[in-house]
DNA sequence: GATAAAAGTTGGGTATGCCGAACTCTGCGT
DNA sequence: ACGCAGAGTTCGGCATACCCAACTTTTATC
């Protein structure tokens, strides 16, 4: 025997060093890594060996590491399970936004492949989830629009909320409460100084062409949110399934892959 | 730190311990622990140790274990929890009833107690799953209806299907291809001798009174069949909500339980 | 270019959960 | 009532995945 349930770690390391890896070409330092997951760093040092040994990154003594392909593709299938799980959960069985993290970060590891491909087609083939995190194909193809940070969005200017940040719950629901979904469209009118409130109109998806609310964000909300220039289209736009017309495409280059 | 998955292996024992000791009372044999987990003694032993540190089980050395309460209601849910997620991936995920059993290993350990309250919502609060076990109610009461193994019926009397072992997707598939189902009814026409074929009448659950096919079960199939003198009711026949009037109620004294 | 701070690695140690081998207890059969 | 087979336990080991502390390498600064 002697396979206690290894695959756990393993998925967690790749999808941190997916994230931090500016989806794919950077080099991660170990450093980055150890604070993502709250282990510390020796622990990153021998988990970097392992995977090195198993083929899923590169690395180089006392440099950071990088990810394979293969590393990269198990890292996309990752990040396609947790949105998935996290969108069915939304969807099909009533969660808030705010409570899905949790239960998905632990669901991901759990679902199988038949799992995802049935959620996957009970929920249309969705492209993005809850948060608006584009939601990675079935072989490994993440459409990643281009989207700014609020925080540098001149003043007077109208965005889309294209992704929100999901890391914390209470911070989600305050965002809800003020109107903020994606999709809503805000125009940032006033930048108080020194980390001051970012006051801004809210206008939700569907509402009428004058009905903005007014909404005061703090720093840590702000910092949340990614806008686009452009609304995402509900159609996808081209051949490659965008709904963003600037948009960039990750996938692994074709690792013939049979395990997991 | 020092937290990682525990859970599952206390789950997994408490599973069978709770399944061989006849449903709560009997003392199981480190043995039939270890042959039915596929480990070996020796790892039962510390596991037993560790079972009944956390008060799971009363433990005598050299002799068997048995569920304490607060065991016998761990156990339960964990029957819940199973048998609500089967259920669900039948009905809401379109799985085949020979494909869930393998998924809702994994998943029984993953799903929060949210997910497991939204899944017996969803699904209108089912009291058996796609295999006919009954699924213990929230606050951990098992109705567990008197059936009898097929092997044992007589012949010419008329039964319905209660229960089918799940253990083997190849038999699910092969008992549905002969008709048999939960709620299947059946008559034993003929029994060949030393292990032979059994033969008997099906009709399945919603067919015409006529509509009855012939079919030839061997031992293994007919081993993985219980069944009952009386039709399960649709609808509670009592207000302890059993389906069957002869069946016995299962469920720990309360203990006042905040972990998990 | 020396050198100290930062970043990474190694080594020794912990906890879980499993194993086989050796030892110990129980109880059955004579 | 004895003794032995079988069931149960203990012990030393292995693998994973962590930690801290000590050491090595890189880098950034003077």
């Amino acid at each position: 025997m002697a396979k206690t349930e290894n695959r756990t770690a393993i998925e967690d390391y790749l999808k941190v060093i997916f994230s931090l890896g500016e989806w794919q070409d950077e080099t991660v330092s170990n450093a980055a890594v150890a604070a993502r997951l709250g282990v510390s760093t020796s622990s990153v040092s021998e988990m970097a060996r392992k995977l090195a040994d198993n083929g899923l990154v590169a690395h180089k003594r006392y440099g950071g590491m990088r990810l394979t392909d293969e590393g990269l593709e198990q890292a996309l299938q990752m990040v396609r399970r947790h949105r998935l799980v996290e969108t069915f959960l939304v969807t099909s069985l009533g969660y808030a936004w705010d409570e899905v993290h949790d239960d998905a970060e632990v669901l991901e590891h759990a679902v199988s492949t038949l799992m995802v491909e049935r959620m996957d087609t009970q929920l249309g083939h969705p492209w993005r989830d809850p948060h608006g995190d584009p939601i990675p194909t079935a072989d490994g193809v993440l459409h990643q629009p281009t989207a700014e940070p609020l925080a540098t969005t001149p003043v007077g200017e109208r965005r889309f909320v294209a992704r929100i940040d999901d890391d914390d719950p209470a911070l989600l629901r305050w965002l809800a409460e003020t109107g903020i979904a994606v999709d809503a469209e805000v125009v940032v009118r006033e930048r108080k100084p020194f980390g001051g409130a970012t006051r801004l109109d809210v206008r939700a998806p569907g509402a009428a062409v004058d009905g903005h609310l007014v909404a005061e964000l703090g720093d840590q909300a702000v910092a949340a949110l990614l806008v686009s220039v452009e609304r995402a289209s509900p159609k996808p736009l081209n051949a490659k399934g965008c709904h963003y017309s600037d948009c960039r495409h990750i996938s692994a280059p074709r690792v013939s892959e049979k395990n997991r």
